[in-house]
DNA sequence: TTATCAAATATTGTTAACAATAAATGACAA
DNA sequence: TTGTCATTTATTGTTAACAATATTTGATAA
């Protein structure tokens, strides 16, 4: 069972945003992908239509497809729905956890914890998503799931843009009261814990200096006068 | 501005599923579309690409593209998504509507009570349709404003596969309760009323009989025996 | 009639070439 | 140097032809 052309290139761009290997802003050619992938270009943009649709991707007429910069404006609206979402998962998953289920989970936590310690940013992200994807399995509305998969992902574009370094992704002591709460079945505070973690997600946020200008291929290359390199 | 033509493709597939001209499980052939909309097949391509992602077409690898057809489980899945979604727009649009949105609501009541009698069902579909997004306005937040676009369309599908004929859409006295109380600013009784609205619109569905064949183009010309065209 | 199968037809998938547009380069003048 | 403009280059958008795959059609036999 492999996939399309189409299908490896939204999972490939997919995943690295989700590990903010593609931030915010870089320009996705369509040579580069069809190289990339070995593939025509018609397949290339199928795959950026989709992504498009998926609001984790801009398309501006005749100058290409670029990943989604999020505003203010659009992270309030992103993590207002989430919460609305994760608020829904947590009062279906509760008390439907299996055993299997809830080692995932606290072997995730751990996995999240390593990677932090070592530093490593792409696995930590990946082990937050899939702590919260896991929980949206557990609640089993498949509707609900592919909307957050959606809001994570660009939750990791507003974290890229909006976080003060380091301070991003989720305090690891509230996934683990979490997975308490959630094998005690206790769903009203569940549902607390849901949203007050995804408020203190937003709270980290600051919006007060613009971000980062959007970087292409070339400009990631060059090191920038007055910022030497290791010495 | 105007709009490429692979907008226009998504926007006339997407009014008429929403119309329910276009029932769940039609073919939608690239070379019918191609013609229809006068442009080549790589646009139509990407077009359903589009509304692939958004789910409201089912793409079959080399035997084309369908409208969706909901399962039962799906459907579920979609009300009570949809119930998370409005409940939470009910409680961002409380006390939120300006006179020109109240006026709007009420018109709209009456533009879809007037469609019902006159028995023009893509009217009233539309118009009920309309009535939901327009609170979804109200509300302010774009993501759950898109979420509810497509969860609305894909119940519409629900209706025309699940509803006894005729029982679709929604109570009108329910649509002329909710208009008040937005305007009275009684939040929670705003948002009790949005859950009730959509359980009782869920709980005409039936499931017991198997969905109607889906119809090809052809079938849909062919009168089947026995059904007297006139007279 | 009904079932089976091969040929014919239609549809989807892929590729390459070309046109239209935007971005980059470099000459020129101030 | 710095700014402007024409030229060149690269990128996106469009089109048509071809290949691969389903579907339909019609003939044949039970």
């Amino acid at each position: 069972m492999k996939d399309s052309p189409e299908d490896q290139i939204v999972n490939a761009i997919l995943d690295a945003i989700a590990e903010q290997r593609l931030p915010a802003g870089t320009k996705l050619g369509e040579q580069a992908l069809s190289d990339l992938f070995s593939c025509n270009r018609a397949n290339v943009r199928r795959a950026l239509a989709s992504l498009a649709a998926q609001q984790v991707v801009e398309l501006r007429p005749n100058r290409g497809a670029f990943v989604m910069t999020p505003s203010p404006k659009e992270a309030r609206d992103i993590f207002q729905a989430r919460r609305a979402i994760e608020r829904t998962i947590a009062r279906h998953a509760s008390g439907q956890a299996s055993a299997e289920d809830i080692a995932f989970l606290r072997d995730n936590i751990l996995e999240e914890a390593e990677a932090r310690k070592a530093g490593d940013k792409p696995a930590e992200l990946r082990a937050s998503r899939q702590f919260h994807m896991r929980i949206a399995q557990i609640a089993g509305n498949l509707v609900l799931e592919r909307f957050l998969s959606e809001l994570t992902m660009r939750s990791t574009l507003i974290l890229g843009l909006y976080s003060p370094t380091g301070s991003s992704s989720c305090a690891e002591d509230e996934h683990d009261r979490i997975v308490d709460v959630l094998e005690s079945g206790d769903t009203d505070e569940l549902v607390r814990l849901a949203d007050q973690h995804l408020r203190h997600l937003e709270a980290g946020l600051n919006f007060d200096e613009p971000p980062a200008a959007p970087m292409s291929l070339k400009e990631q290359l060059m090191v920038p006068r007055g910022t030497p390199s290791a010495g």
